[in-house]
DNA sequence: TGTGGTTGTAATCAACTGATTACTCGAAAC
DNA sequence: GTTTCGAGTAATCAGTTGATTACAACCACA
């Protein structure tokens, strides 16, 4: 296999690993087994196990960015220029759409998790700087490229975070009984669709 | 010292350190050096450090409901029952308190990262099932003792989300010229009162 | 054929970590 | 006075972990 197939693998493997074990709780032998490699062959090829971390950071923020973009641009598209002229409704689509966007991407297992763990750790100083300089770079995308207004960025900043920490909690393996049931129902709008593809409480990772 | 004294000590330097490194990332020795005894005597005092860590969260969730409570009583009292009719108002200033409430816990160093830390280990097959029946009792909290509506508990608690991970992201030592400090303004209602007392960047612990 | 580069691993190491054990010290109890 | 007991620690241990090194297998190509 290629290097290039091989680091894809491994930085696949390694944002299950981290979101479910988090930075200091994933061993290098973790994400090596997770890839179906080596431990050696896994620093070596990083450098270390924070370079590795870097990288699978690095690739989540990247598409993060990139589903956002496409979400909006096929909201867009949705709703062509030449229709009536009811600025809200689009501005209601697009909204809804990063929204979706978000919600989607638990489909790529470990994803918002790796972001939070990233985001515990602006006390590193290799880290720290690299997850600021990141979130940054979201809040700027919403504020200017996407052109929200700042109430509306706080208010999906917020619900993604609130999303980050219910799957942290593995929330959603719930029977249908719990006592936060009904916030599970208005967090996850579409929550049997989410069901099988989120982490549940009996997995570690 | 009495071992009561001494218990209460180690649990408020573990909320401190197990804030700042994690779970896994705070080592028995860190706690220990934190609280000014010996590695061997947390041990043993605690059982495990899993032990301390669940006995310092339930300091915390203590802490979150019995301050939210107070908060809503002098919400309460501010507001007289023989005032005006105005419902809502009163809620209103009953939103308010607990908003204010918990950026007020940010004086207790550690508390809404350790927490967080928490509710990050769903996967844990001891620490998952608490992390998930408090966070249980603060909706239920939220729906029933306090009487807000489901709409107010997910912005509540949303907000909250977002808090904590600014807080874990170190973004508050900005310089004012961060792309996010616009959030930051949103976010933290009295920023310079909090500047002093929430970690900064350069602080790993 | 051999030679050099790439992919990949087994073996090993030094440092760290949570936990255990055996011990000291001081004050209260008898 | 010595015995007992709670508070507290130094020393140590076994297991783990990130990283390094030396080496094996394979492939391209002159």
């Amino acid at each position: 296999m290629s290097s290039e197939e091989r680091r894809a693998q491994i930085l696949a493997a390694s944002i299950a690993v981290f979101g479910a074990k988090g930075y200091d709780g994933a061993t290098t032998d973790d994400l090596a087994q997770a890839a179906g490699v080596s431990q050696a062959y896994v620093v070596r090829m990083f450098g270390s196990k924070q370079g590795l971390f870097l990288a699978a950071f690095e690739v989540v923020a990247q598409r993060l960015e990139t589903d956002f973009r496409a979400a909006l641009a096929e909201a867009d598209a949705s709703l062509p220029a030449d229709a009536d002229a009811d600025a809200s409704q689009r501005i209601h689509a697009r909204k809804q759409a990063m929204s979706v966007a978000y919600l989607r991407l638990l489909g790529e297992r470990g994803l918002h998790l790796t972001m939070l763990q990233a985001f515990l750790r602006g006390g590193d100083p290799v880290i720290g700087p690299v997850a600021r300089a990141s979130f940054g770079r979201i809040w700027r995308f919403i504020r200017e490229e996407a052109g929200f207004d700042a109430e509306f960025g706080k208010e999906f900043l917020s619900y993604g975070m609130l999303l980050n920490t219910l799957i942290g909690l593995r929330m959603l393996d719930s029977d249908g009984s719990g006592p936060a049931d009904e916030l599970l129902a208005m967090c996850f709008p579409d929550l049997d669709a989410v069901a099988g593809v989120v982490p549940r409480a009996d997995e570690r990772w």
